[in-house]
DNA sequence: CGGAGTGTTGATAGGAGTCAATATATGTGG
DNA sequence: CCACATATATTGACTCCTATCAACACTCCG
């Protein structure tokens, strides 16, 4: 019996390219960890000691500028794996952004492990290809999307990725309401906006009957097609 | 006697990761092909059917707006990896800037083979992870800096990631003059900025004596100090 | 030589940033 | 539980950077 027997994540992470004895391996290497909102699990440029999976919450990556600008350049949800295996330095900070929980492992520990588990490095190579893709995805939103079509992008994107798994009577579909894991300022460093102009963005799309704000953290996409289009 | 023997990018792709053997079975299910500039490999949104290493030549990977507004979302150099493995689609375009030689395979084989031969995986995986943390890097550059420091970053990484490898007696130092791979259009489209802006920061930074052009595509760092601190 | 494609330069406009004031939550101690 | 303090968010006025529109120059080839 071990963590990993109740773990929420088990049959979605990386750690589903286990058997029973295999998982108990890993489990040994590993340790839980609880994070609380705005609490960091690694530093920019810090040398790359640990790595993790998300068990609970949302986390993001970030990197910034010598004069304190900021780029939020990734998000992670549940199952999703974080930190730089056979890597020197991480690149990014990673943060919680609402209270987490995550598994996490000495990357030396991991990186061994990984390579006499070639299922596992496997699945590390699907999920690593499929965050690259969404990470490509993004750059077109900031290089060439505007404010309004940032926005309603990234609202789109939270209503897909909010989802709560697990649910069997709800399916997998887009979220009509969910709280934002994010501040406006966070929302803005995610899009490469200033907050002043993510505001005016919410505040827009309100007027225009698209969404509906009943708290500032509480999103409701009212019209769904709409906010499609305004997408770009 | 194959291909293989005499690759250029035999001991920097992922194939070095394989035995005379190996590399024999994979060489069997691959092909050369030539790409002439402008010349795509594949198509945003097609079937992933191909991957492909580059042996030589510089290649952009570019995705699009449905109103025709481009973003390029990573440049490939000899012994980059191209393509989707082990995916549906290809989310974004392939297109050769430069005469480029690949090594094509069909997804579906190369899938097969890579499953067979973990090494392969790793090496891939490494690739894959690498490629994620620069991509990471870039969505930096796209947020959150000027038209003056994007020109500057690109032209730093320029000047690093066009080296030409096996030249013993010159050490991959970055360069000090380069001939540009890409037109101004395409420079706009790396940046997320348009032709105008682009050409405008060109003469700008020349002006400066920062850089020196001898002519459209070629580039001078006569300040390298200089071009630093304008990167931001 | 001429014409098409590519790049540069100029004038203008518009979108997002900046600075500043106000409003709304969030939290703390009396 | 309320009053006050702090953090977060909204709104407004104005500026500035980059996009846009337009004219002109260069270069490469037929």
């Amino acid at each position: 019996m071990t963590a990993c027997d109740t773990c929420l994540v088990r049959n979605r992470a990386i750690c589903s390219s286990l058997d029973t004895e295999e998982l108990k391996a890993l489990n040994n290497i590993g340790r839980r960890r609880t994070l609380t909102p705005g609490e960091s699990l690694m530093w920019e440029g810090e040398d790359s000691v640990l790595v993790a999976n998300v068990i609970e919450g949302v986390l993001k990556l970030s990197t910034g500028t010598e004069d304190g600008r900021e780029q939020i350049v990734g998000v992670v949800y549940p199952s999703d794996f974080i930190g730089r295996p056979f890597g020197a330095t991480s690149g990014h900070g990673v943060t919680a952004l609402t209270e987490a929980r995550v598994c996490v492992f000495s990357r030396k520990d991991f990186d061994a492990f990984a390579r006499e588990h070639p299922a596992l490095e496997h699945k590390l190579l699907q999920r690593t290809l499929a965050e690259l893709d969404r990470t490509r995805r993004w750059m077109l939103l900031l290089g060439r999307k505007s404010a309004g079509e940032k926005l309603a992008s990234f609202l789109l994107e939270m209503s897909e990725r909010l989802v709560q798994p697990g649910c069997i009577d709800a399916p997998d579909l887009p979220l009509r309401q969910f709280a934002l894991p994010f501040s406006r300022q966070q929302v803005a460093d995610v899009l490469g906006l200033t907050i002043e102009t993510v505001s005016r963005q919410f505040t827009r799309l309100k007027a225009d009957g698209i969404i509906d704000l009943p708290s500032r953290r509480e999103v409701v996409i009212l019209d769904r097609e709409g906010l499609a289009a305004e997408a770009g």
